[in-house]
DNA sequence: ACATATCTTGACTGTTCGTTCCGGAATGGT
DNA sequence: ACCATTCCGGAACGAACAGTCAAGATATGT
């Protein structure tokens, strides 16, 4: 017995995202998200709350789809090795340094709300544990199948990458230098398997 | 012939590099920066601008030590070995993440307003550029004194630890977990030196 | 068709933003 | 001692900020 929305909550959500992606959480003004969603002030307070609210929305949404490529990693889908599904996904990070690319948010909110905003820090801690853990499976695959030496510590390896990614990402939002991100993924990736 | 200032200007902006370090660009505000530095505002003005002006030579200022750290790479004081400086260096920055580090102010602010101003772009390139130069130089000299097998290539190498580093510092300001980010550094130091 | 709960709209709240204006205080050169 | 110049302090600027209110519009269950 109530009125239907005009607008469809999972687009405004979406668009939202984009700006917050874009800008980050302090430069990104209602008015933005007004304009950039195209649904009404009141309504955006009506169905998020508050600011916090929808970046915490906006947050747990891109959250969710990073946390699936992380899967994509365990996936042995298209019949790739341990060390080649490795190799795709670590290249498609560096693939993605391209202008105009906005990085990751999960690390752009760490970066810029990580010592004031436990919600960011929870979403950092919950996908730095996901995709370490991916990334062990995937190492002691790998040296069962004799592609990475048994020398190589996984969880070490595991989290050298970890923090590759991060450092790829976080500097490709000011230097989205492709050539230079492949030159590190390649380095690293030879380092992980000459023996 | 003119009045005396009656504060710092060295101190008001090393005061106010502080807070940026802090809260980032758009979260600071100018009443942040008259409590931080104890200048009136119409003083800051005076000496330094506008907001972006005080923010680009706190930046400038703290670019400058940066590139001090780097150098502190190529410097050979303490008698140590070029392997054994890399050590030194790459183990302090992992050593840096404990509750209450501000990270990086170059990379916070490149990630912050990488896409939005040139002059945070600038200087994360030149801080890039010189890091990776200087770890080139000191990876050549550990292969030199056999304490890197010839076979990893300098450059490849270098640019893996770049990334490192701005990995650990961009994961620092949300997840500031010491122990994880030494075994980054071990584990990225085992890549390196075993054979 | 009616009642009612919800949605939309746009004006509006008080606060804070970055910045500027101005008058009085203080200083160094002549 | 005076003057030119700079600095300090505080009030004030319009704009933008996050968030709210109230009234009209609309769709659904009865």
């Amino acid at each position: 017995m109530a009125r239907t929305k005009e607008f469809d909550p999972d687009i405004a959500l979406e668009r939202a995202l984009g700006v917050f992606w874009e800008k980050g959480y302090e430069a990104t003004s209602i008015a933005d998200l007004v304009t950039a969603t195209g649904v009404q002030r009141q309504s955006i307070y009506d169905t998020f709350g508050d600011k916090h609210g929808l970046f915490r929305a906006a947050l747990d949404r891109y959250a969710a789809r990073y946390a699936g490529a992380a899967q994509a990693l365990r996936d042995p889908s298209g019949g790739a090795s341990p060390l080649g599904r490795l190799q795709r996904v670590f290249r498609m990070v560096a693939d993605e340094a391209e202008p105009g690319n906005r990085g990751c948010m999960l690390i752009s909110s760490a970066v810029e709300r990580g010592r004031c905003d436990d919600m960011v820090v929870s979403h950092a801690r919950a996908a730095v544990a996901s995709l370490e853990k991916a990334l062990v499976a995937t190492i002691r695959e790998a040296q069962d199948a004799r592609e990475v030496p048994p020398g190589v510590n996984p969880r070490a390896a595991a989290r050298v990458i970890v923090t590759l990614v991060w450092g790829l990402r976080a500097m490709g939002r000011a230097i989205p230098d492709r050539a230079w991100q492949r030159s590190v993924v390649d380095g690293a990736l030879g380092l992980v398997t000459a023996h």
